[in-house]
RNA sequence: UGCCCCUUGGUGUAACUGGCAACACGCCUGACUCUGGAUCAGGAGAGUCCUGGUUCGAUCCCAGGAGGGGCAACCA
C-alpha cells in the first residue's frame, strides 16, 4: 500500500524501532501532526507532515491532526479548513481530527491540581514585571510577590479567573518551579492567561486559554501520542513538557523529539513572514504561485506526489540545514516528466510564413502526448497551416557555432510537422524582425525526411490560423538571494522580493488540443517547461497558464558560458 | 557571559553502532534522441571542524578548543 522503497533511515526512525522493540509505550506508534489554525500550510510543514504520517504508516501506527488552537486572538475557521484540506490533498489520512480547544476543560482540571498541590500559583504582576523578574539570560529571576500564596488563595483566584471576574492580564497562573533556573523556560512558564475574546470555535465559553507549553504536551498525553516530534526551536520547551506530563499523572507519556525544520533557498518557510508577503501585496495571496504555502504550489503546478518526494530525499537530522531550490526542483520535474502530456505552445511568438504552403489550407497532424520513454499512450491532432508561431528565442540572424535552431539558410524541423527552411528575415522600420519567410519541404510530413538528410534543431510551433492565444505566467524565485532572512539585521527580507519573480506573456499562443481539457490539467510545454491551467484565473476567452517549473536547458549553460 | 543543541564533498543525508566514507541533488565528459527534455555510460569533488587521548584500528568513545544555532512573547 504504502511505497515500493526502503524508507531511508534517520535518527528519529531508529529511536521509534527502539520503543517499538522494547514495547516502551505499549501502545501502537501514535504522532500527530499540531498546526495553529492561524496561517497556511508551506513546504515546510510538508516535511512534518510526511515524517508523523509517515512514522505512523510505517509502523501501522496512527496519526493524529490536531488543530493547536489556544489563542483565540489569531485562530480562524478559514485555516482550519486550508490546513485539512492540504493535509488531505497531500494524499494523508488522519487518525483522529483533534483540537487542543476540546481539552479545556480537562487542562483546567488539571491547572486545578497543581494548585492543589502547590505546584502552581496565580500571579498578580503586570506583564512588564514578570519580565523583569524572569531575569536574562545571564541573571537568575526573583521571585515576585505572589509567589507563596497558598494553596487555598490560588484555588479561589484561579476559579474566580475562570468566573470571568477579572479583566484581561490581571492575573496568570505560573508553574511554580525555580525562577533561577539556568533553562529560561522554567522559571515559573505561565500556564494559564486571561482573555475575554471569543474563540472561533468555543464562543464565549472560555476567558482563560492555555498557553503552548500547556497545552501541547498534556494534549499529546491526553490523545495518547507515543513520539511529540517537533521543530529544534523547541528543544528547551522539552524540559516543561516532561515536567507536565509528570506532574498530571499520565502514564508512560509521550516524549519529546526534535528536528531541524526545513529551509529553502530562495524563499521563506515562516508563517509570520509569509504573512506579511500577503497584506502588504507582495503576493497576490496565499495561494498566489510564487508562495511555499501548500496552496500557492497547488497552484503553481506542483504534484503533491513530487512533495513528498522531496520530503523523502531531504531526510531528517538536527542540524539546521538549507536545502538547494534544484533538490526541490528535481523532484518536481521527476515526477512530472513520468505522468503529464505534453502540448505545444509558444511563449514569446514570431511569425512564420511558408511561402510554397498554399493560403487558406489546415492539415490536422498527429502528434504523441508523450515521448518514447514515457510509458504512457495517446495523442492528439495539431493543425498546421500556411503562418505559424515559433518561439523568438528559437530564431538567430546572426547565431553562434552551437545554435541549433533556425537561421538565415538553415533547416530546422517543425516538430511532429515539417522541415523548413528560412528564406528571408523581415523587419520593420525600427529594425526588429516582424516574419521569417521560409520554405517547407512537403516530402517531409510528420518530421523524417525519406532521404535521411538530418536536421540539428527540432523546434514547437503553433498554427497561427488555429492556434489560441493564451497568457502564460512565467514564475521565477521569490526572493534574489538565497537566504533573505540572513542578509543583516537592519534589512528587512522583503527588499530581496525578486521583481522578476513573475513574468506575464499575455501573447503566447497554443495550440487549440488543450482547450478541452481538466480545469486543473498540467502539460509540459514541448522545450519549455512545465504548466498547468490556472484554475483561478481561467476565461475561455483568456486562457491563462502557470510555469510550474522549467524544463533542464543545457544550452542555457552553454549560452551562458 | 548562563543553559541547551549542532559540526561528514558545492548542497542535503548515510555508514551493520570501532573495521580504512556511501547515496541523492548539483557539476563535468561522452553516447543516444523528432523536446538542447528523458535515458544510458563515465568523471571530478570530503579523508569526516581543530588538538590531544583510548584502541591493532575512530566519522563513531573520552577531554579540551573553535565555529554555527536556539532560549529572556500573557506567540506557537
Amino acid at each position: 500500500m504504502s511505497s515500493e522503497t526502503t524508507p531511508r533511515n534517520n535518527f528519529i526512525r531508529e529511536l521509534v524501532e527502539d520503543d517499538v522493540a522494547t514495547g516502551r509505550f505499549g501502545r501502537p506508534v501514535t504522532t500527530r501532526f499540531p498546526p495553529e489554525p492561524n496561517g497556511f500550510l508551506h513546504i515546510g510543514h510538508a516535511k512534518s507532515i510526511c515524517l508523523n504520517f509517515g512514522l505512523a504508516e510505517d509502523f501501522a501506527g496512527r496519526c493524529n491532526l490536531r488543530l493547536d488552537d489556544t489563542n483565540p486572538f489569531t485562530e480562524d475557521m478559514k485555516y482550519v479548513e486550508a490546513i485539512k484540506r492540504d493535509v488531505a490533498w497531500l494524499g494523508f489520512t488522519w487518525a483522529a481530527e483533534c483540537y487542543a480547544s476540546d481539552y479545556f476543560d480537562k487542562l483546567y482540571e488539571i491547572a486545578e491540581s497543581l494548585v492543589k498541590t502547590g505546584k502552581a500559583y496565580v500571579d498578580s504582576q503586570n506583564e512588564e514585571e514578570i519580565r523583569e523578574n524572569r531575569g536574562t539570560v545571564m541573571e537568575p529571576g526573583k521571585p515576585g510577590p505572589y509567589r507563596d500564596r497558598t494553596p487555598e488563595e490560588n484555588l479561589d483566584l484561579l476559579r474566580r479567573m475562570k468566573a470571568g471576574e477579572f479583566p484581561d492580564g490581571a492575573h496568570v497562573l505560573r508553574a511554580k518551579i525555580d525562577l533561577a533556573h539556568p533553562n529560561m523556560i522554567m522559571r515559573d512558564p505561565l500556564l494559564l492567561r486571561i482573555r475575554h475574546a471569543s474563540h472561533y470555535r468555543l464562543g464565549d465559553e472560555w476567558c482563560l486559554y492555555p498557553l503552548y507549553d500547556f497545552a501541547h504536551g498534556l494534549s499529546d498525553a491526553i490523545e495518547g501520542i507515543t513520539r511529540s516530534l517537533c521543530t529544534l526551536e523547541f528543544k528547551d520547551n522539552r524540559d516543561i513538557y516532561e515536567w507536565l506530563v509528570n506532574e498530571a499523572g499520565f502514564e508512560r507519556p509521550p516524549t519529546q523529539i526534535e528536528f531541524a525544520r526545513l529551509e529553502l533557498d530562495y524563499t521563506v518557510v515562516s508563517k509570520r513572514k509569509l504573512l506579511r508577503l500577503v497584506n502588504e501585496g507582495h503576493v497576490s495571496g496565499w495561494d498566489d504561485p510564487r508562495m511555499p504555502t501548500l496552496a500557492g504550489l497547488r497552484r503553481r503546478g506542483v504534484t503533491p506526489e513530487a512533495i513528498r518526494a522531496f520530503c523523502d530525499s531531504i531526510g531528517v537530522a538536527r542540524k539546521p540545514a538549507r536545502t538547494e531550490l534544484a533538490t526541490f526542483e528535481h523532484a518536481v520535474r521527476n515526477d512530472l516528466n513520468m505522468r503529464v502530456p505534453r502540448v505545444m505552445c509558444v511563449v514569446d511568438p514570431i511569425k512564420v510564413v511558408l511561402t510554397n504552403y498554399a493560403a487558406g489550407q489546415v492539415e490536422e497532424l498527429d502528434a504523441s502526448y508523450y515521448p518514447h520513454d514515457v510509458p504512457l499512450t495517446g495523442s492528439r491532432k495539431v493543425p498546421f497551416s500556411r503562418e505559424l508561431w515559433i518561439e523568438r528565442e528559437d530564431f538567430m540572424e546572426d547565431p553562434p557555432k552551437k545554435f541549433f535552431r533556425l537561421a538565415p539558410g538553415r533547416e530546422v524541423r517543425l516538430r511532429y510537422g515539417f522541415f523548413i527552411t528560412c528564406q528571408e528575415v523581415v523587419k520593420n522600420d525600427a529594425g526588429e524582425i516582424v516574419e521569417l519567410r521560409c520554405t517547407y519541404d512537403p516530402a517531409t510530413r510528420g518530421g523524417d525526411s525519406p532521404d535521411g538528410r538530418k536536421v540539428q534543431g527540432t523546434i514547437h510551433w503553433v498554427s497561427a490560423a488555429r492556434g489560441v492565444t493564451c497568457e502564460v505566467r512565467l514564475y521565477d524565485k521569490l526572493f534574489t538571494v538565497p537566504d533573505p532572512e540572513a542578509q543583516g539585521d537592519d534589512v528587512d527580507f522583503t527588499t530581496f522580493v525578486n521583481p522578476d519573480s513573475i513574468r506575464v506573456m499575455s501573447h503566447a499562443k497554443v495550440e487549440p488540443s488543450v482547450l478541452g481539457d481538466a480545469p486543473d490539467a498540467r502539460y509540459q510545454f514541448e522545450r519549455t517547461g512545465y504548466f498547468v491551467k490556472d484554475v483561478a484565473d481561467w476565461r475561455d476567452e483568456r486562457p491563462v497558464f502557470n510555469r510550474t517549473v522549467t524544463l533542464r536547458d543545457t544550452w542555457a549553460k552553454v549560452k551562458g558560458a
